[in-house]
Order: C-alpha cells, then structure tokens, then sequence
DNA sequence: CTGGATCCCTGAAGATACTG
DNA sequence: CAGTATCTTCAGGGATCCAG
C-alpha cells in the first residue's frame, strides 16, 4: 500500500497488515478456516458433527483450526459436563457471522467455476 | 461435500476440489496472489512497475506468482525486444477480471476492520 | 531490465497413538 | 466424547548469485 509515495501498513494490537487483503486472509486465510466458518454458518455444532462433516480433516487440524477462529472472536466454544462423555458446542459470534458473506463470495466463485470447468462426482 | 449422505467433490481436470472454497483458495490462496492481480486490476502493468509497487515481495517471489497466475490464466503475458532491456507487460485476462469483484470483497472487509481496530501508520 | 537457478529454513499440515 | 502428544513430511517463502 503506497500512498503518495509513502510506505503505509494498517497496524492492528502490534501487528501490521500492508493492504485489505492480508488482514482478512489472516482470518480466512489457510486450508481450513474458511470452510470450517462454513459448517457453523446455519446452527452451532459439536465436535464430533464437525468432525463427520469434514471427513477429510485430521482430529488435529479440526482442534487448532476451532482454537485459533475461538482465538480471532470468530467461533465462541461453550461445553457442558464435567465427566465424559463431554458435549462442547461451537458457534459463530457476531464477529464470525460479518464474514459469512466474504466467505460467500468466494464460494459461489469457486462453485461457478467448477460446475462449468468439471463436473461433480463421489468420493471415497 | 456431503450430498445425501455421498461424500463428493468437483473435479477439474483430474482434480479435486471438496468445496466452492477450495476451488477458489487455489488460484487466489497463498500470500501473494490477491494483491498482485489487485494491483492489475485497472491498467496492464510492467514487471519493474509491479516490484516498486509492492516493495516486501521478493524478486523471486514476483516472478514466481506472474508464472502461475499466467499458468493459471489469470494474467497475460506481453515481451517486446529480443534485446536487453527487454519490456514485459502483464494485464488481466477476462477470467482474471472475473474474480476482481471476490478480491474486493475480501479487501474491503479488511480494510473496515483495520480502520476499526487498529490505525494508517506510515513504515519503513 | 527481466527474470532464472540454487540453497535453505520454517511453519503448515498429515499420521498415528494416547488420555481425562 | 473431545481432544493431546509426537513424529514426520512438504510446500511456501527468503536470500543470494547469475544470465540473456
């Protein structure tokens, strides 16, 4: 971002961002975050519900993925039970829902794309 | 994807994309490649023009995304001379324009919430 | 001037097994 | 059920030098 010659950043809690982009990519950004926000886009969800939804997705991932969106406001974690079986419910927040239509946009793209280019098959 | 309890995908020339997402994260995913098609995005744009313009990306870097964004059919390349200095131009293709309206909309809402929550500093 | 070639490093992501 | 703990792999990105 160069403004009248000028060398300029967004500087967000000691953090710089040099355009737009890079600070909603530094929410959305990364192989999963996106698609994550999109399973909870409707009604919150367990865990485990994630976890079938996003079969490709290790145990892992899906923990830090879910920790760092509850980390950025996005995701609100709310858990019941203080034996197992534990119930730990995710939902978006206020925050989280204002990128639903980002999220949108870039879908509908891809989906557009890829309905002409291909074609949809199973898997697996 | 999961469509009546079938896991599925799109699938483009041999592969695979498990969502709208994902499809659209792999031309536009990455750290670099929404920013140099935004800096395009109006008028076609020299190689040297593009390094001034974005000054933290490495040479090799700026080079590396032109070739995939070419690879990808986003962005046309233009040489002149057979001798150095040679002059290159790069401006969008139609499909490159096509996501110009997802970029913005990623941009902007970053750039709303970088104005909310943080300030323009001048750096370097 | 416009890149290509090479080496290196780090962080993202995957596999597998284990636990309160 | 809802995660952790390790270990490993690999691609993205950086630095530097080179070439037509």
């Amino acid at each position: 971002m160069i403004i009248n010659g000028q060398k300029k950043a967004y500087k967000v809690d000691e953090q710089l961002y040099h355009c737009g982009t890079a600070a909603t990519m530094s929410f959305i950004g990364g192989k999963w975050k996106c698609i994550t926000l999109w399973y909870l886009r409707k009604e919150p969800k367990r865990f485990s519900e994630l976890k079938s939804l996003l079969p490709d997705m290790t145990e892992k991932m899906l923990s830090l993925q879910l920790k760092a969106l509850a980390n950025d406001g996005l995701i609100a974690r709310k858990s019941y039970g203080n034996k197992a079986p534990y119930v730990v419910i995710y939902n978006l927040t206020e925050f989280g829902e204002s990128l639903i239509p980002v999220i949108e946009t870039i879908t509908s793209w891809g989906k557009k794309w890829a309905e002409q280019k291909g074609e949809l098959i199973e898997v697996d």
